[in-house]
DNA sequence: TTTGAAAATTGGCCTAA
DNA sequence: TTAGGCCAATTTTCAAA
């Protein structure tokens, strides 16, 4: 039993292990690698989605082979009234594909898709630099994923 | 045509539009939403995934729901020419979940996920601290994933 | 694109711990 | 009470035509 009243055993876990390196793989298959039935596997999934264990699943993309050549890790200042209001803001930008808030060096961290450098600096500065509230702008361009 | 010889049309960016919200998606439905044959479905998918397109499909996960309570974004500095041996060695470890090399304030950016704040500077300070070239470690804590 | 066989999903019901 | 086994109906997958 977790802090949330949730209980993960050694099988979720392992559940979990092989949804995280291929959500798409099948009950039946699940089951055969961990030696299982299918009905056990499909029930602790379905709870762990009813729990919200499982938030979702995601396709995983190459951002560079769909014209999305500049990514960032791109983390806001505000000022401190404006902070939900900017977190909320930013949510609406496609082009802002994740939002959290932090500790840390800054109070908003983003993950950005931009197609090129140029496309980026609007994004930026034109459309996310005039939120109300916004102080500092700090980019980190990925080169490369390595895990 | 893009920048790396794959052709992606709007068709095809309508269905990663809908796997990226729901990577478990069947073809058919996929098919129902896009108002065309599973089979066509299923063929550009299984395009998208030859040509790396796309990645992969993963589960996502609440941490917190099992037991992870501290998730953060650390970066790292090191010595230049350490800098390949580093980030190949943060890899390896389970608790480092993420590792993309970039530009901006440090040199190697990491996801990594702890049980507790103890934890978290057992990873950081005892583990990853003493890898040869590590310079500084600089950890985000996130507070809230807000999409 | 259509078709048909094989596989996976899904829900319900049952048993054992 | 709950996890897991079992079965049957439906849906999905997948390759060949």
């Amino acid at each position: 039993m977790d802090n949330n009243g949730n209980t993960i055993d050694e099988k979720d876990m392992k559940i979990l292990e092989i949804l995280r390196r291929d959500g798409r793989k099948s009950y039946t298959e699940i089951a055969k690698i961990l030696d299982t039935s299918e009905s056990s596997v499909r029930k602790r999934i379905k709870r762990m989605e009813e729990e919200g264990i499982i938030k979702g699943y995601r396709v995983e993309i190459d951002p560079p082979k769909i014209g999305y050549n500049v990514i960032t890790f791109t983390g806001f200042d505000t000022n401190p009234e404006d902070f939900l209001s900017v977190a909320k803001k930013l949510c609406e930008f496609e082009e802002v594909k994740r939002v959290w808030t932090s500790t840390g060096d800054h109070m908003i961290m983003t993950e950005i898709w931009a197609k090129d450098g140029k496309e980026l600096c609007e994004i930026l500065f034109d459309k996310l630099g005039k939120i109300k509230g916004v102080r500092r702008i700090c980019p980190t361009i990925i080169l490369e994923q390595w895990k």
